[in-house]
DNA sequence: GTAATTGCAAATAATTTGCTGGGTG
DNA sequence: CACCCAGCAAATTATTTGCAATTAC
């Protein structure tokens, strides 16, 4: 019971990666990254490079953001609203909570870019589950 | 001239589709919307849900959230910070804006559930396209 | 030594696309 | 009757996984 449930061994891929992320301020795709990482280390595989990303997420040292169109869901309502996504089932749901419109501007006054939108949504366990639970 | 440009026809399919999304609570994957269709509609192709699914996505009559884990984007700092998505490049950006704490607290208190993280982001155009524009 | 980790390649999973015939405006 | 759109299947894209060899601790 000396070592940590999920221990991670330090090898030089894995240091690669994470000097790499910590040294851009891009947000770059698990490609880019292999790409980078092979200029140091050319017989890395890309496999290699989605297995560590993903134990650094797990371990916290690193932060996942998911973009472009895989798993979707949709929503007959085409307003702006938000939403919470429980991590325990998955489950969607909309969350009863005033548009912050505001935010909007607040971005836009203090960075020099034109917002069109944004999202906002809600992580953690829902109330079903929370009941499941004890 | 007469029809706008992105003029969409109006079919069984998707009629069907979009009457699917407007009854549903729940924010249904593509897949769940092709299973419920093909209970009227078992002739319905999966690729017809998928390209309905997005046309109307076009024409601003459905949200899509994009969840899970595909073209995900990885960022060196592991706490909480928000971004700002261009449209125009795809390039994704920290910004300068600070964390709203008090937001999951409200959620919890307003809806019986457990937060544990939220996420915002914000979309729009960039400053450096702004500039290419005029 | 042993268990985590690697590289490689094949497997998945969600989504998109080419084609050809059919239905809408 | 032109052209958008359907169905079908094959193609893409991002990511995951099985396996045998390797390496960190």
């Amino acid at each position: 019971m000396s070592k940590p449930k999920g221990f991670i061994r330090r090898t030089k891929q894995r240091e690669l990666i994470l000097e790499v992320l910590k040294g851009t301020t891009c947000h770059p795709t698990a490609d880019w990254v292999y790409e980078k990482v092979r200029e140091e280390l050319p017989s890395i595989s890309l496999g290699t490079v989605y297995r560590n990303l993903r134990s650094l997420v797990e371990a916290g040292e690193v932060l996942e953001l998911t973009f472009g169109s895989s798993f979707s869901r949709f929503d007959g309502n085409p307003e702006n609203h938000y939403h919470f996504a429980c991590e325990e089932c998955g489950q969607v749901s909309d969350i009863d909570f005033p548009l912050q419109e505001e935010l909007e501007k607040r971005v836009e006054e203090s960075n020099r870019l034109k917002v069109h939108t944004h999202r906002l949504e809600f992580y953690g366990i829902c109330q079903e589950c929370l009941n499941k639970k004890e």
